[in-house]
DNA sequence: GCCATCGAGTTGACGTGTCAACTCGATGGT
DNA sequence: ACCATCGAGTTGACACGTCAACTCGATGGC
């Protein structure tokens, strides 16, 4: 039975973790927002768009493969549309697909490398192969047992 | 479309944890929100000030300590001053003051075990005692080198 | 056929966070 | 003494994200 409540040692674990974690997360939007006038939501969706065939997703899935809530995805797809990043088109009688436009492809081929150097530079680079490696399994470990429970 | 500067391992040990940080920060969230009413950053700052003699600090001073811009740290503190959770308290003749208030301080008394258990339940005890140890170091390291850099 | 329910999508209100521009007293070089 | 600059604090515009409530066609039980 786990005990309630932290120890010190713990408690210093989780706030350090999750520092580390904005620090960096912030530093990568900056550097995305500077260079592609891009936010850290607007990359992924058109990460995620240009890498399925056709490049066009139903909106709902498109919310799922990106962990988000449908709402969350409505807005997001509002403002990008609004600057022709995307495009929404009706699919069915009731279901909307999210397309990749050119401008929006353009924004991305732009983006990418200077936003791969910022990762690696900020993250990747700042671990050996080993611990990188280890973090992302012990990543994947939290992050599954998040998913799988629900 | 993927890497110019990542390889495709990298790529992945990159979006897994940022992945997984997010969920189970929106996790975390929903707990201290549902049970207390209270943000993340409303914790943060209750936590912050609480732990300091007097239960004060000096506007900038709790910036800094929390990683915070200031006008974030301004913003917030205008929030959780209507709500009663903070009072600001002129300081000199240019310096300002966040009090924590006996509200504060209750709401936070209140929020404390449960946001302990929960990331005991979703962040600690998903590791065993030796992992969480490796990915609270490895994580030291990041935002050290993040930290140091300017 | 009828009705309840479901799931995808939409909307609005509101809290959160960033950026740039501003105020204003303190400080320091000349 | 003068003026430039600094740092703490403030403000407003706007982007981001959540929640709850809503629409509306599809689906299934009866």
């Amino acid at each position: 039975m786990a005990q309630l409540g932290l120890t010190e040692h713990e408690l210093r674990a989780w706030r350090t973790s999750f520092r580390m974690v904005e620090l960096l997360r912030n530093r990568i939007e900056q550097q995305l927002q500077a260079s592609s006038d891009l936010s850290n939501a607007d990359y992924t969706v058109l990460a995620l768009l240009s890498e399925t065939p056709g490049r066009r997703l139903r909106a709902y899935e498109l919310a799922q493969v990106a962990g988000w809530e449908k709402s969350r995805m409505h807005h997001q797809l509002t403002r990008m549309e609004r600057r022709g990043l995307v495009a929404r088109e009706r699919c069915g009688s009731r279901g909307m697909d999210a397309v990749l436009t050119e401008e929006g492809l353009a924004s991305l081929k732009k983006a990418l490398p200077g936003h791969a150097e910022e990762v690696r530079r900020l993250f990747v680079d700042r671990l050996t192969r080993e611990e990188l490696d280890q973090f992302a399994s012990l990543a994947t470990k939290i992050l599954n047992s998040l998913e799988a429970e629900q």
